[in-house]
DNA sequence: CGAGTTAATTCGATCCTTGAATTATGGCTA
DNA sequence: TAGCCATAATTCAAGGATCGAATTAACTCG
């Protein structure tokens, strides 16, 4: 129960839903905000001046009327702040600006120098890659509204946020704190399931959605689960390890050390460990697993088929799961494996859903592919200060960004 | 992103903040509610004033200090109104009422006259079990806040609440509409599950807690899941059917159609059936399921215990998936055969469960008994009302109670 | 070029919260 | 028993925000 007090909370509160809404829907004019906010005309006039006047917003063009005076149509304004969206993957580091309509504007990757990074390593790379892009795109510090980070393993939220990624051996790493060292910028930490998830939310397979699930199949296998167009959390942010629900009692061994969790199943790496074992053994073809998995949905022959229809059925349980624990509007399979195997093997996934969700909530469920590639954990983790801006309705500290305003 | 408008929203919001906070935590005095909610003293003191006045809120004695004033505590009055909640079960109804304070006045029970009853006959005993609780508690009707019905099977909110029960083939059933014909108190409609899981949230083992579930296992299984301290309800309300979720990749049949959900593994009926078949066949003590639960539970023998054993390892295995999926400080073990298990097999349960669930949320969580029986579903049923109230921050019509202050 | 139409702004009325000052209510001590 | 002190609760002017009606602005059409 979040209290309100004041009266200037509610002037906060309107920009907020005026700014969110010129930012994630379409162009408006000033009588389509007062319609689909429900704010009086004066109300809305005198708000959209403030956010004017402030640069966040500006007007873009008329559409003229049959008679009348033709609305000004307003958009927020893309130029007025940047923003650095960091995608801290298990192989690279990412780093990207994107002007504050998400249209990137240069880009770094610097790979892992090991498989099991030191934290000091990998913010090293973050703080290098900052310094690129920005000199890059030539934008100033003081133009960036904040850097939003995609982490791999579960990002606790708290005073200063840490992450914890069992399987490369990082216990509550302080990886907030340690890159504060290297920059004043504002920081979001987040774990990368759930930037991207963010990404197709906003931008991708999930407009307009306010309950879904984003799954990602990489490697690893993991979700997103969105209720209320916000991203579910949980007591301690790590929400949505649908990789290691278990799917077959007392199943395959998997690397959290459990068995028959649904990554073991259907996670790149389980899956190819299934076609070597179907083929007697025999290592299966591709130099890693990207390629592998590419030569095992070309393959054609009888072993692979039943491979990919058994990972068909795996993964149509796991959705089926999904849709009965979370009765979500759309589903959407992302994630490198998951648009490669969805791409060709969807019908069957769905099929293996509906044979296994309960009838009412699997009808009321669209399973999409992805739209946004792999590269959208970045895009996602930029997501973080502008969706920061829009809740509240201001930049946390700039006060006005002109004052060549009338008096 | 809901919007708010005038600044009486921010009355309305102010006095659901003050009259939740009494209603849900204990006595408090108005310096407290000003602390607690950052309301200045004199706001607090206004508001509370006009509670008062309208007769929700009462002084309930002083508490002294050492020198000064003594604080005035204040709660909610329990006598403001009277609230009627129903469970309607697969076996019977059961209609209650209590006073604001949740204390029951009076209760009747009806069995169903068949397995699969018709909706018009399950309205007329809700209808009739109404005007026999009223008339036995003396509660004239215009003291009624509303009717919470808990119902089985998956109710769908929307204009009006309709009920889809595939297993006994209820399909979009206007119950809201139907009961409306019998009263013109506010209707509000839930499934059981989740009014359970309501009720224990606020007054059983969820007490104070933000992220939970709470599990519901009988013949079937459910779950409601509570996030940020509001229950999950997914696009059509039908979020939560955790008893559907496969746990064992086609394994046995399952009442729904699919197979290997977890309710055709640790549902009463099921245990039961994997008790005869362990038992080569031969057919299991009780006369129904309840007391067959309990000899399974007291028999002692090799093989009762082998069945235990396994339960409790399904059951461990649903408990992880949630703890992976949810991040919950708690989750709660409730239904009667919840309650039954769990009171002798809880140990072996969340042994299994710290197996196979992710080490760091499980550490976050604990796993508790229901506290509060199965007729609880009943008194989640009458939170409804009541957390409108507390949302409204006022009864929806009834303008002022009294009338005889000062002027 | 003026009438008609629709968009945007202006401004007084109303409502709400804050914060300081004031009033209320008790204990403690001389 | 009276007066002082401490704390609780109320009162009230100031500041801020929204609404709604009236006004001004901008454009089309005949």
């Amino acid at each position: 129960m979040q209290m309100r007090r004041t009266v200037r909370d509610l002037r906060r509160h309107n920009r907020s839903v005026l700014l969110s809404s010129l930012y994630l829907g379409e162009p408006q004019s000033r009588q389509d905000l007062g319609r689909s906010s429900g704010l009086s005309q004066g109300t809305v006039s005198n708000v959209v001046g403030e956010l004017i006047e402030e640069g966040l917003v500006v007007e873009a063009g008329l559409v003229d009327s049959d008679g009348g005076r033709p609305r000004t149509l307003l958009r927020v304004n893309p130029d007025y702040a940047h923003i650095v969206g960091v995608d801290v993957g298990e192989t690279g580091t990412r780093v990207e600006v994107f002007d504050l309509s998400m249209r990137p504007l240069a880009t770094s990757y610097h790979p892992l120098p090991s498989a099991r990074p030191d934290p000091a390593a990998v913010v090293a790379q973050i703080h290098e890659g900052l310094g690129e892009v920005l000199r890059e795109a030539a934008v100033p510090t003081d133009e960036v509204l904040g850097i939003g980070v995609g982490v791999f393993g579960t990002v606790e939220q708290g005073r200063e946020a840490t992450v914890h990624a069992q399987t490369i051996g990082w216990e509550a790493v302080p990886l907030e704190r340690m890159l504060r060292t290297g920059t004043a910028l504002p920081i979001y930490l987040e774990n990368g399931a759930k930037t991207l998830g963010q990404a197709e939310l906003w931008f991708g397979a999930g407009r307009g959605v306010q309950h879904a699930v984003i799954t990602l199949v990489g490697s690893g296998v993991g979700a997103a689960v969105i209720s209320n167009g916000a991203i579910s959390r949980g007591v301690t942010s790590s929400a949505g390890e649908w990789g290691h629900t278990c799917i077959v009692f007392d199943g395959r061994a998997c690397r959290c050390g459990s068995h028959g969790c649904l990554e073991a199943y259907v996670g790149a790496e389980a899956v190819l460990d299934r076609w070597k074992a179907a083929r007697g053994g025999r290592a299966v073809p591709g130099t890693d697993e990207q390629t592998s998995l590419a030569e095992l949905l070309s393959d054609g022959g009888e072993v692979a088929e039943r491979v990919l229809t058994e990972t068909a059925g795996y993964l149509g349980a796991g959705l089926a799961n999904l849709v009965n624990l979370f009765n979500p509007e759309r589903i959407v399979l992302a994630g490198w494996a998951g648009q490669a195997l969805g791409a060709r093997l969807l019908p069957e996934i769905t099929a293996a859903a509906a044979e296994r969700a309960l009838r009412h909530p699997y009808g009321q469920t669209s399973i999409q592919l992805g739209q946004l590639g792999v590269d959208a954990v970045a895009l996602g983790a930029a997501t973080l200060p502008v969706a920061d801006l829009l809740a509240r309705g201001a930049a946390p500290d700039k006060p006005s960004a002109r004052l060549d305003a009338p008096a």
